[in-house]
DNA sequence: AATAAACTCAACCGCCAAGCC
DNA sequence: CGGCTTGGCGGTTGAGTTTAT
């Protein structure tokens, strides 16, 4: 088994696109839609593998995605959603309108998990730490000094002997493996533009919505989503009536920021309920709420 | 102003599950 | 049933940029 990476085709180029290539990737999909990423760079003309322009799309292209200025409300929601689903930052991206996964995966690692240790709370189990870390900006003043390697060689010595990264002194978190769900919907897609836009549904998205990942944070008796809500760019539908014609592309700031709410609404209300257990039965039923995302 | 360190984020890598044949 | 292809995900890298000294 085992198949050669989809770059390794000589001849095909890496690294930043260039704005022809992203004309190239757009049109092609105006034309005829995403999916088919295998053959797409060959029918549009481009020297890519079918993997690199996919991510393009996904993480850059897209019409629906927003860039930059993530709000402290965003903020505070993907926090949230951490503590709950774990690095699952397609689930995280689903709810957060025009997000892409791998925007919130960065903005993560980049600051909240900053911001989390610096406020005494292992970014990673979400738990009190015995004690805050020191500011950052303090850190960055002392390493100065006390480090002088370059990047290159900090990147190497996070390396074991075998060249495999090594996280130091970072305990493995072991989360649910999420579970791929089928896809349905995603045969169901339609594959134009027009489509991609109205909806502005991603895969991801609608892969969500399968798993859960895009409902609405409700449970009936059996700790099961109740409600999948359907609106503003990622896959929230009103009640159960999951009608994807009402798909609605975000018009305004209101809009969005009453999705942000009503997301944060329910998370509260999932929160809610388990606050009233102890902590080891909180963790089992965030565990399973978890787990009731991705069945 | 020059230099080094730190930061950001687009892109790549490797793995895996689903689907097809 | 098993092998192969495809799409998708999370982790990681590193070039470019910003900030501190």
């Amino acid at each position: 088994m085992g198949r050669a990476p989809c770059c390794s085709k000589v001849g095909l180029h890496r690294g930043p696109w260039t704005p022809r290539e992203d004309t190239l990737l757009t049109k092609y999909i105006e034309a005829h839609g995403e999916g088919h990423w295998r053959s797409m760079p060959k029918k549009a003309g481009l020297l890519r593998c079918g993997k690199s322009c996919r991510l393009r799309w996904m993480n850059y292209l897209r019409p629906d995605i927003k860039r930059g200025n993530i709000t402290p409300d965003e903020d505070d929601l993907i926090v949230r959603l951490h503590s709950l689903l774990g690095n699952r930052w397609s689930l995280i991206a689903g709810r957060l309108p025009g997000r892409t996964d791998n925007e919130i995966k960065n903005y993560w690692n980049t600051h909240l998990s900053k911001k989390l240790r610096s406020q005494g709370t292992d970014p990673s189990t979400h738990k009190k730490l015995s004690e805050p870390v020191v500011k950052e900006n303090k850190r960055r003043k002392n390493q100065k000094t006390k480090n002088n390697m370059n990047k290159k060689e900090m990147v190497v010595k996070n390396k074991n002997k075998t060249g495999q990264h090594v996280e130091p002194l970072k305990p493995k978190v072991h989360l649910p493996k999420p579970t791929r769900v089928t896809s349905f919907l995603s045969l169901q897609r339609n594959d134009s533009f027009t489509s991609s836009t109205t909806t502005t549904t991603t895969t991801t998205s609608s892969q969500d919505l399968k798993a859960g990942g895009g409902g609405a944070f409700g449970f009936n008796e059996n700790d099961q989503v109740l409600v999948n809500t359907r609106a503003n760019g990622v896959v929230f539908c009103v009640g159960d009536d999951q009608d994807q014609d009402q798909d609605q592309v975000p018009n305004s700031a209101d809009d969005h920021d009453h999705t942000l709410e009503n997301i944060y609404e329910e998370y509260l209300q999932a929160l809610l309920k388990t606050d009233h257990h102890h902590d080891h039965q909180n963790q089992l039923e965030l565990d399973s709420f978890a787990e009731s995302l991705l069945i």
